[in-house]
DNA sequence: CTCTTTGCAAAAGTTTTGCACGCTC
DNA sequence: GAGCGTGCAAAACTTTTGCAAAGAG
């Protein structure tokens, strides 16, 4: 198993470029929230996105961060993240099926590769017992990161 | 495997006598609220139980279902469900760890167990290669229920 | 120069809160 | 009777829409 997040600057230009492939215009607010979004190991709501990337560009609005999600995730570049504190939440969107690991404390979200083989036997077996077409599948973790895991030990101290 | 969804009549009774362990009181509004939602195979969002409920209660107030639903969800009889097209709605929580069957069409849900030595191996292998300390998991199928299939398939001929 | 995109303002939708009255225990 | 629970109205949020002006290609 191998941690395979790498959220840099090569996804925003991916992302631009993708933007553009698709008939879409690069602009200034356009960048920022794309640069925000890419960069961050953090799944973000729109407000935060927004709050980040005015930074890069002040003069953005909430709603130009709206319609941008809006694009990035109809191009399947991100992907909502649902916690059970709330499901506004993006992260970049790795091809292929990916398993979420989620940390409750900082927000942080890995990707891990299930056992394909191992979920396709357990989708077959329900779809089986249960009369379903099974279509699509969430594996979800939620735990402490590493980095948190120390932060509260030291809290503590 | 085994389909142990089985919401009916007597859930409701059940729940109404937790509420009143809780020291929460009895009243129509919420045996309205409780009724709708314990006897529904249906994820369904507060509107919905809104809807339905005025049939046992037509005096009643979407902001009772909100009220009663947070009280529901706090005592762990029911549970949010989340759907790719959104998260609002709520279904019976049955006790021990369950995981969702969901129809995209009609919005039935089933449980079913699953393999509870393979996810525990599955967390404590992801856990062990991410130095997260895992808490919790979901597994989530989507399809179409036996009865959408067969409701398509006669719709197309 | 054309047409998309932007930010503001306002609307729409959902959930929460304040409060006087009514009902459960 | 005491105090929780209810429904209405209003507030607080979140997300979407209309529009004139600015900017990309």
């Amino acid at each position: 198993m191998k941690n395979c997040f790498s959220a840099d600057e090569t996804n925003a230009q991916q992302w631009l470029a993708c933007l553009q492939a698709n008939g879409y215009r690069i602009t200034e607010p356009r960048r920022a929230v794309v640069e925000t979004i890419a960069t961050s190991r953090q799944a973000l709501n729109p407000f935060d996105v927004f709050e980040r990337a005015r930074a890069y560009y002040p003069r953005l609005g909430l709603v130009t961060v709206y319609r941008t999600i809006e694009k990035l995730e109809e191009l399947g570049l991100i992907q909502r993240v649902h916690q059970p504190t709330g499901c506004q939440a993006f992260v970049t969107a790795f091809s292929g099926h990916q398993h979420l690991l989620i940390c409750q404390s900082c927000g942080r979200v890995e990707f891990f590769n299930g056992d394909v083989e191992q979920m396709d036997g357990l989708m077959r077996a329900v779809g089986a017992n249960s009369g379903f077409q099974i279509q699509d599948h969430w594996l979800q973790l939620f735990g402490v990161c590493a980095t948190c895991q120390q932060k509260i030990s030291n809290d503590s101290n």
